[in-house]
DNA sequence: GTCTATAACTCGATAGAC
DNA sequence: GTCTATCGAGTTATAGAC
């Protein structure tokens, strides 16, 4: 589906130290990331990867088709985190279990990806508007899985109140990339705990 | 407590047309928002405000302080919506509702400090170091409000816990400003549903 | 595939008139 | 309090050698 350098080539490479196109493409996801798109050169980058910024443009159109190429990645891990998820799970799995498993898997690949999936988080936001325009089928696409999910788990709730549900879950858990340090503490108990208070509700704990 | 133009002067003179530093401050917390910090040169403000961009210096030392001042009044607005409703609140109020009260007026404070308050949940991450620091005490203490009034409205929940729920709430709600349009549903509704769904969970849905 | 050099432009900020 | 004019540095992108 993707002309551009597929998610499980770069999780493979990123162990090799990978050079070329594919380093530009993980330090600059970083950057992106940390100091913003308007707020990333490319000289900044250039010196990260040990590049005259020149030499970019031999890997990339420009700065603009270098940030579609990150975004693309990152919609790809996530979304095929999710569909790996799903075939791991029947048809009569508890929805509880479902709600969890996805929770997990949403959020592992939110941080384990370098930040080509935190992208989509905050630099898409503010990315020039051709640039947002190729990433919205994708994110389209991944959000769909979440409404079909939801159809399945809480069936009886209305089609409104669904999307609120959906689209706070997923704030939610975009948000843990600002407080959430995956070395003070576990994703997997992180997401039960998402999903256990969200399926229990809080009056439990008053 | 704040050097800088207040909260109330600034809502009031809104409708009034406000001139000079506060016309200042308003478009180019909207600017702000809209393209980034960054992405807003003192060149665009000053076209949206009328006025050269050399004349933004005499309001502002420079554009940090301009970025600072306009996260000093969004975090003080945010702040005393909490503070308006605590007052409004007995202590025999039950948690559900104490829990709504405070979602509704964090959303409302959201949605009607024009940018304000939004920048907070955008801008604030991307910010110069120097602004960052000026800015994060009157945030934690804003955060403070809510640790508070968690272990009130939740006290059998660990310390941990609570602070999951804290941030994936908050995390939640800030999200809103990517998602929901004030004019496609009230606030009031938005509130109230998230505050339900969270009371009596999900399980309830299935 | 990476380099040097540079074009064309925009940035934040300053100086000083009115 | 707002203006004109401008400085020095930074920006994306291109041209062309190696």
């Amino acid at each position: 589906m993707s002309t551009t350098t597929n998610v499980t080539s770069i999780s493979n490479e990123i162990s090799d130290a990978p050079t070329g196109r594919d380093r530009i493409l993980s330090v600059a996801a970083e950057l992106f990331v940390a100091k913003g798109y308007d707020g990333t050169s490319l000289r900044t980058i250039g010196d990260a990867v040990g590049m005259q910024p020149a030499s970019i443009y031999h890997h990339f159109e420009s700065k603009d088709h270098l940030l579609e190429a990150i975004l693309d990645i990152g919609i790809e891990a996530i979304g095929s985190a999710f569909d790996e998820v799903s075939e791991m799970l029947t048809d009569d799995t508890p929805g509880s279990f479902r709600l969890e498993a996805h929770i997990a898997a949403h959020l592992q690949a939110l941080f384990a990806n370098e930040a080509f999936t935190a992208a989509h988080v905050t630099v898409f936001y503010l990315s020039p508007d051709s640039v947002r325009e190729v990433a919205v089928p994708a994110r389209d696409a991944y959000e769909a899985r979440w409404t079909r999910l939801l159809e399945q788990v809480v069936p009886k709730l209305s089609k409104k109140a669904r999307t609120y549900i959906r689209l706070s879950l997923l704030g939610a858990m975009n948000s843990t990339l600002n407080w959430f340090d995956p070395e003070n503490g576990t994703i997997e108990d992180l997401a039960s705990a998402m999903a256990n208070n969200l399926w229990n509700g809080w009056s439990s704990y008053e």
